[in-house]
DNA sequence: TCAATTTCTGACCGCATGGCCAGAAATTTA
DNA sequence: TAAATTTCTGGCCATGCGGTCAGAAATTGA
């Protein structure tokens, strides 16, 4: 068993290939995948996409190159895990936390104070998925994880600030641009903190639900 | 006359050596510069940074690829002059609408507004832009032109908010992470809009204002 | 006009990259 | 134990990169 991308259909664009269940792997493949996945992090981290070759990353991880070409389909393929397994742990953290909130207030401080709290334990997997977002790119050129592939957390966060509009807890407001305005104060939260590690990251999300909940919030006064 | 950069002096990591004024360079000089800056924009903004090779560049311009270190110290300086011209225009443009303007309120509308309006008009630019600022790095492996560089943005900004929280005219808030915010707001408003090119860009400067403004403007209410 | 100077070309260099593979080593299976 | 299979190594390859250079071409100036 080798990796779970077909190499001779074309993957094209949509979702990768589907995966191959862990109980299918060997334990040999188990530990090695996780291991070179976490040299991958460290290296993208510390010295940027760009420069994080198959050959430092074996390096770090202990191994020869060869064995990444082994337990991978290639570069493309590892990238595509390791995104994988920080979203796993940071989307399951968050859906807990989010469960059985009610009211969009509440939604959003929740929302926001979670993704920080937990992102503030994984801050080298914070730094790596930046990186890997700004500079992965796809065969045809495109950004594999570019805004266009943000597509789904818009949509839901529009629902949403709609429902709160429609419960009148919200003023009027364009949701799409709301919703990426959240997404963008998220996003350049961490940014901000990865180059400045003594910022108070906790405050910071404290700070950021405050001013969407001041800017999405119903309210009597007119504009000026 | 070839390059502005002295070859033999240890850069470092400050701002770049002294300029040569244009009135020392011959018009071929001048003509060439330019014309590899704009072969520049356009290759990075279609195929990315990554991709953006002396090779293309030179190509995209029609002259061999010799004429670019002819005329530049290095790809270095290259994409140096190209993020230079493009910010002076930008900031000139910015500047000169800003000029005059009193209260937060109407400087946060005009700022945004103007940003957008003159980006409107230089699409491309833009788009190369942004990839400049995320894939560009010093020799050291930093990003040239990452989040630390914006610094001088977020001081400015922080200080009409300052001023406008102590005219009683906004509430109490972090101005940092306000400034943070906002500049990621606009950020994002470009990066959303070079990926979808039918949406409107004035309208989401209109709705970004409007967020702004709900979010700093001081308020009898409390919350909740 | 003709030498001095500027500008340009295209081949070439050293280097790093992702991927490949023959064969060695380790492990599992019978 | 011995064969079959999995796992690993280290060198090799083609590719593309930024940069250099000798010499050709064009321009300038006396």
């Amino acid at each position: 068993m080798r990796s779970e991308i077909d190499p001779s259909g074309q993957s094209g664009k949509g979702e990768s290939a589907k995966a191959t269940p862990d109980s299918e792997r060997s334990l040999i493949e188990k530990v090695r995948r996780a291991q070179i996945i976490e040299a991958a992090i460290d290296v993208i981290a510390a010295r940027g996409f760009a420069k994080a070759s198959m050959a430092q990353i074996a390096e770090r991880a202990g191994v020869s190159k060869g064995v990444i070409s082994y337990h991978f389909a290639g570069k493309g393929e590892l990238i595509e895990r390791t995104v994988e397994q920080v979203y796993e742990g940071l989307g399951a953290f968050v859906a807990s936390r989010l469960a059985g909130q009610t009211g969009t207030a509440a939604w959003l401080r929740v929302y926001v104070g979670s993704v920080a709290e937990y992102m503030s334990g994984h801050r080298t997997q914070l730094a790596a998925l930046g990186e890997i977002f700004t500079h992965f790119r796809t065969d045809d050129g495109d950004l594999r994880y570019g805004i266009a592939s943000s597509e789904r957390i818009y949509t839901h966060v529009e629902e949403v600030f709609r429902e709160g509009q429609q419960r009148g807890e919200l003023r009027a407001f364009d949701t799409r641009v709301m919703a990426v305005s959240l997404q963008a104060g998220i996003d350049d939260m961490f940014a901000y903190w990865v180059t400045h590690p003594d910022h108070d990251l906790t405050a910071h999300a404290r700070e950021l639900t405050d001013l969407f909940w001041h800017a999405t919030r119903a309210d009597s006064r007119g504009k000026s």
